[in-house]
DNA sequence: GTCTATACACTGATAGAC
DNA sequence: GTCTATCAGTGTATAGAC
């Protein structure tokens, strides 16, 4: 009989099955945004019956909304490398770099996230109100904490977090813009290396945690 | 008669009700996205009726386009300032400005055109291989020559204008983020000139075009 | 030139067979 | 649990009255 194998494949072929949509989702989502995602194209990516998408997920809405969720805690759990650091110089530093191989790694999630603020954020505004203001002041603290012990230039430190943000997201967002102007091409390993180094020398010298060059 | 009043006027109104389409199909595109806009919500937001957007604009795309088109040409202009610079302090201060003053003038048109890089340029992906190339080009030279001249620090041109770009727009295309952790209202007068000092401290600073502060 | 009425395609979602 | 067949609603676009 098939008793002994239908308790196990159902329940990892379940997770492994919404695991593969919420991917294809994630995809469709980046390329066409909510309004231009068909529930056909993602059954198609994820190579499924439209029909089954919603047995796993109800809605578009749901499936979009679990998607942006998804996204948002992975970019979360980067965001503790600001923690563990020692100081400003370190914990900065680590930040970028945490949040450009984001960008690299997952970059249909980061258009995603993008696209759903830019439209207003109308999913995920109580994330926005309540975790990530919640994460954001925190931050804001450890930042003026150690301007007020001289670690680094006094700068306004809700600004220095969106420059954080709006540099390192760029790389994921607008990467056909930059691929274009790459000639075309995806950028190469030295490519992101470079990428990495420029940001890191321009903000980490700008708030004084690296000597001006020469 | 009407013979006098005629002419003038339906060259005039057809100017003024295509600019009134353009400015209502901007905002809807922005907050809707390109696949989430109708033309139902634009022809409403002209006060017209929608079968009249299909009289000036064949099409929804080529409505679109236009709009694209339209937000492209405003961003390459602001972009002069650039030129007219004596100098990399002047220049890139100025560029940091007149960006700014963008963001905060025309964030659904700042919107609409991360929107449309952000789903891979389906429709003005020729403009990004040409006009948008060249002034590239021509940026990363004058900020290389200001390099070898010595007037600033030694830094990656194309990295820098990335910076530029995306600390700049992140203004409006996150317009909604940002106004959520500012409490749920938005930026005051005060509350910009502070981002535009902010941005400009850190970028300017960190470019050796400004002192480090003490 | 402008608007009303309508054609036609496609969407998200579901009912019901397997 | 999973898929085929189908529905009701909405989208873009147009034909034709004014």
């Amino acid at each position: 009989m098939n008793v002994e194998t239908k308790p196990p494949r159902q329940k990892e072929g379940r997770k492994a099955r919404e695991a593969r949509i919420l991917l294809a989702a994630e995809k469709v989502f980046a390329e066409a945004g909510f309004g231009g995602a068909t529930m056909q194209l993602i059954a198609d990516m994820a190579d499924l019956p439209k029909a089954s998408l919603h047995y796993y997920f109800p809605t578009k809405e749901s499936l979009y909304r679990q998607v942006v969720e998804k996204i948002f805690h992975i970019w979360l759990r980067a965001a503790d490398v600001f923690d563990s650091a020692s100081g400003p110089a370190e914990g900065i530093a680590a930040y970028i770099d945490a949040k450009m191989e984001l960008s690299r790694a997952y970059p249909a999630g980061s258009k995603v996230w993008a696209s759903e603020v830019l439209h207003g954020a109308p999913v995920i505004q109580d994330y926005l109100e309540t975790t990530l203001a919640d994460w954001t002041e925190g931050r804001m603290k450890v930042i003026q904490a150690w301007i007020d012990e001289g670690r680094m230039t006094p700068v306004n430190p809700r600004h220095l977090l969106y420059m954080l943000w709006a540099t390192t997201q760029h790389y994921a967002d607008f990467s056909h813009q930059i691929e274009t102007l790459n000639g075309g091409t995806p950028l190469s390993e030295a490519d992101w290396a470079e990428a990495k180094r420029s940001v890191k020398q321009i903000i980490l010298t700008g708030i004084g945690l690296e000597p001006p060059q020469p």
